[in-house]
This record gives structure tokens, sequence and C-alpha cells, in this order.
DNA sequence: ATGTCTTTGTGAACGCGTGCACAAAGATTG
DNA sequence: CAATCTTTGTGCACGCGTTCACAAAGACAT
């Protein structure tokens, strides 16, 4: 039986084994003493606590070149995603196959949604019918959005909004990249901000590090 | 002269004023007691605290849908971005225009990184391709990297990796999606964990809720 | 079967960020 | 010019998550 230590997952995860341990715990993952955690029955527990076992129906609204990017990409499917229908408003797009899927129009929207019991939504329209998409998907059941749109999202309690700016993350690197710049040189202001030094020296590739409370939308 | 109070501040961005007001003394920002914080030299001091005031040429490489995509976003040029060139490995993109720039061989990277003074660079190639890319750029002067490849790219020290996955904002809201629907017939599971339950009920669209430690790469 | 060794699970302490609360500072009014 | 009012800047305490450290548990060897 093919095991692992926490001791072994925390140094490849890069986190503190106590952590791991305790995480694991939550989810009520029993380990064997001595001898660490059954790789298989671990990865199906985590698979199932996270959701990854279910069937998940999402539709794409709005696609442009986000959209068409999303329809074809592959780390949906491992992760228990079905892109169950792609829409557009561009009555053009309608039966055009996008990564093996016809675009459906706008108008169906209501029905694809309730026929396929779609819970999940993405938007990657433009700002401006962004909104107007989000109530019409909430009307019609969603109750989980993913928001490409550069707008924030009016929705009702107990619907979950996840809002992902593409340029954010590049500000962070260009923030990270003009401090670089500025300890070499450091004559530009008058102090650095202490909360940029507090910026941990660890190589995480998350959206985790240490941001600014507040950023400009 | 048009000023704002931490407080409406806060309001409008949903935290405590108090932490706003102390985020803001950090970066030596000094508003006037019984009036509050100049608007105009708030935003000035802040957008070049973030780097938003100098001008960051990037290169995009990989043209596939998300590239173009990446290159069509309108949400960068207001942030300072400034795309210097767009690459990819195709021999038969080269030269046609993709937003506006003609579309450059690989072979020509380490030029136009050169050439630009390129120091954050975007790879949006396909998994198998974005390592050796990377180590190109990293050769080349590139310092800072957003990695939108379904990979874990090993960099030397010195140089910032942001990793982009776009299916963990989904799975995030499948795993709350899951969350809801278990609440209503809790037969499911033998007991839901207490890592799930820590959740606030905050409505923010921002990607740093609570999310588990360890996940599936 | 007993002892040793490894690794888990977790109680307790530590550290850090957040929020409270207030003094200091400046504007404003009489 | 004094009194009052508003809002900043910050010391301090609270709370929460992380980490330490160790007892309990099971495997494995003798």
């Amino acid at each position: 039986m093919p095991t692992v230590s926490s001791e072994e997952l925390a140094a490849a995860a890069g986190v503190n084994s106590a952590k791991l341990r305790k995480d694991f715990s939550y989810l009520g993952s029993y380990g064997t003493r001595g001898v660490g955690y059954d790789v298989e029955y671990l990865v199906y527990q985590i698979s199932r606590e996270l959701g990854l076992t279910q069937d998940w129906p999402v539709v794409i609204v709005g696609i442009g070149n986000l959209g068409a990017a999303l329809a074809n990409y592959g780390g949906f499917a491992s992760r228990g995603f079905r892109v169950a229908a792609l829409i557009d408003a561009d009555p053009a797009m309608a039966g055009k196959p996008v990564a093996g899927i016809p675009v459906q129009h706008t108008d169906e929207l209501e029905s694809i949604i309730t026929d396929n019991g779609v819970s999940i939504g993405v938007i990657a329209t433009p700002a401006g019918a962004a909104q107007q998409v989000c109530d019409r998907l909430v009307a019609a059941g969603v109750t989980s959005i993913l928001n490409f749109a550069p707008t924030v999202l009016t929705v009702p309690d107990g619907v979950d909004v996840r809002k992902v700016d593409l340029s954010i993350e590049l500000q962070i690197l260009a923030f990270h990249e003009q401090r670089k710049a500025g300890e070499e040189a450091a004559a530009d202001t008058a102090a650095a901000p202490a909360a940029a030094r507090r910026r941990s020296a660890a190589t995480d590739q998350g959206p985790d590090g240490d941001v600014p409370a507040v950023m400009p939308a």
C-alpha cells in the first residue's frame, strides 16, 4: 500500500507539516501512526470533499477570445466540470461550434440553465453586458458566478460571485518589480513603505502573497 | 479641494476604517485631521506606490485563444502596462496582427526582450512549452512572469512567478456550491469539516476567501 | 510478547494582524 | 481667541491561525 507521510507532503507543498496534519484531521481523514496516509484513500477523500467527484455543469456566457479560451481549457474536465453550453448575444455566432460545442443564442439562456440543472455560470462578456447577464443567470437558478468582466456584480444573498481580474496579477508583479528596482538605487521615495517590506521571501506561485487591502477597481 | 474621509472609503471598500488609516500611514500618506484625505494627492500617491505611473512593457508568449484575449484586454493600458510584443512558435502566425500588434516568431524572443527592456513576461502557451519559454525569458532578462499554463515553473532566485489557474476559481465556487446543497439534505458525509464551517459570510468578490492550504495542482 | 521506532493527532503557546478607543491636530464657529 | 467639532494617527488588547512539542498509537524487529 503506497503511503505518504505528512512530512513529505508538507515539504512538497512548502507548508508546515503540523498544519497539514491538522487540516487533514478536519476532513476526518485518518492516517496510520508510524506509517502515514494511504495515498489512494487520501486522494479520494480530498477529491470528494472538494467536490471533484461530482459532475458540475457550467455555462459560459460571452464567447469572445476569453470565452473561447475557457471553452478550450483542458483543466476543467479533469476537475469535474462539464461545459454544458456556450452562450453569446451575437446571432452570427449561433450554431458555430467552439471547442466542439455549438454556440447558442442568449435567448436560450433560461431554458439551458433549467434543462441542464446548471448552478455555476461563467461570465466572459464585455463589462457593459455583465450585470444584465448576471441577473438573468441568477433569475434562472444559477447560484455561483465566476466573473471575468471588469465590473463588480450585484447579486442577491445566497449567490456567490468570484471576480477574476487578469490585470491584478500583472499589477502585483509590477509592484514587486518596482521594489526590486528601487532597492538598487533607492533615492526615489522618501522611505519605502513598511507594508512592502513585510513581504515574505517564500517562492509561492499562488494568488496569496501580501497585497495591500485596498486597490483601485 | 475634494477630500474623502477614511470612514467613507472604508464603507465603499467594505473594510474597517482603522485598518485603512493604518495602511495609509504605512505609505506615509498624511491626511488632514478633521478633514480627511486630499483625493487627488491620495490617488497620485497610491498610484505611484503601486507602480501605476510607470510604463511597464510586457510580452505575451503563446497567442492562442487566451493569448489573444489577453492582448485584447483593455484593462492593461490603464494600469500602466504596454504590450510590447506578441510571440508565438507557429510560423503561420508570424506577421498576422492580433489586437493591432503583429505576432512575432519565437526566434525573435531574446532580441525583443533586450530591445524593449522588458522585465515582465506573460506565458499563455500549452503546458508542454511553458518551462522552456520561461527559461528563455529569464535568460533574456525577464524577472517577473505571469504563468497561465497549467504547470509549476522552476525559476532561479530573484525571479517572481505568479500562476493563474483558471479552473481553481471554479473549483472554489463548486466547493461552496457543494456546501450549499449539503446543508439542505445533510445526510451525505458523516460530518461536515470544521474548516468548511469557518467560512465568513462576507460578500467578497476577491481571490482571498478561505481556501484549503493544500490543493492538487 | 516485549521493546523500539516512526508518525499521527492535538493541546497549548506563540505571533501577527485586526479592531477598538482615544489623544493629538487642525478646521470651524461664535 | 477660545471653544467645539471632526477626523486622523496609533498604542493596546483581543482573537485567530500557525507552529511547537509531546503523548498516543500502531508497525516492525527481536
